[in-house]
DNA sequence: TGATTTTACGTGGACCGTAATAATG
DNA sequence: CATTATTACGGTCCACGTAAAATCA
């Protein structure tokens, strides 16, 4: 999670991650947290968007087009937070 | 809270909405919530930025310059995930 | 059968509202 | 003293990890 810690980025955090190498395993290590939560994660990220953001595929899973467009504002969303956090450090009081 | 009713973004948008009134008890109501409630949302996210986002000023408070280099980006925030909440919906799966 | 994902479940922590306290004018 | 913000506190809900089950190669 680098820097940026905010709980409340973790699902977004774990979708982009899971986005990227695909493995709810690789992720839950990388991210270094259990493969349910991670599974829980992204559940709740498709209640909530009310979409199917991978497809399960036997083993292999695949990136939706709904998840691709998340995935799109997600990195967007994470550096707007990781800059927010640097300018707001760096403003006078 | 609209449509986006994700909630973890209801700090980002008690703050948002306390910015925009000045007043706990005023961003309370419009929130349909209790003013501890929005106290504790502001303390945490003033710990979770290092930051002090409101000045105390007796009974009036104040927005911060760093308040308000949150303030822009918080906005940016909400206006994303609406976005994408919208483009999620009507990507063809 | 081995590797991976999902479901079940119990516990610990976070969040919210009520009540009480503090502080301002 | 009236109004507003903060602190204390208790109950509920959420999130995570462990364990078990399911699924696929």
């Amino acid at each position: 999670m680098g820097v940026i810690c905010l709980k409340w980025l973790d699902k977004i955090e774990a979708f982009i991650t899971l986005a990227e190498c695909l493995s709810f395993t690789e992720t839950a290590k990388r991210l270094y947290c259990s493969q349910p939560t991670i599974t829980t994660q992204i559940q709740q990220l498709e209640e909530q968007f009310q979409a199917t953001l991978f497809l399960r595929l036997g083993k292999k899973i695949e990136l939706t087009k709904q998840g691709e467009v998340l995935l799109e504002y997600a990195k967007k969303m994470t550096c707007l937070v990781e800059e927010a956090t640097v300018k707001i450090k760096t403003a006078d009081q």
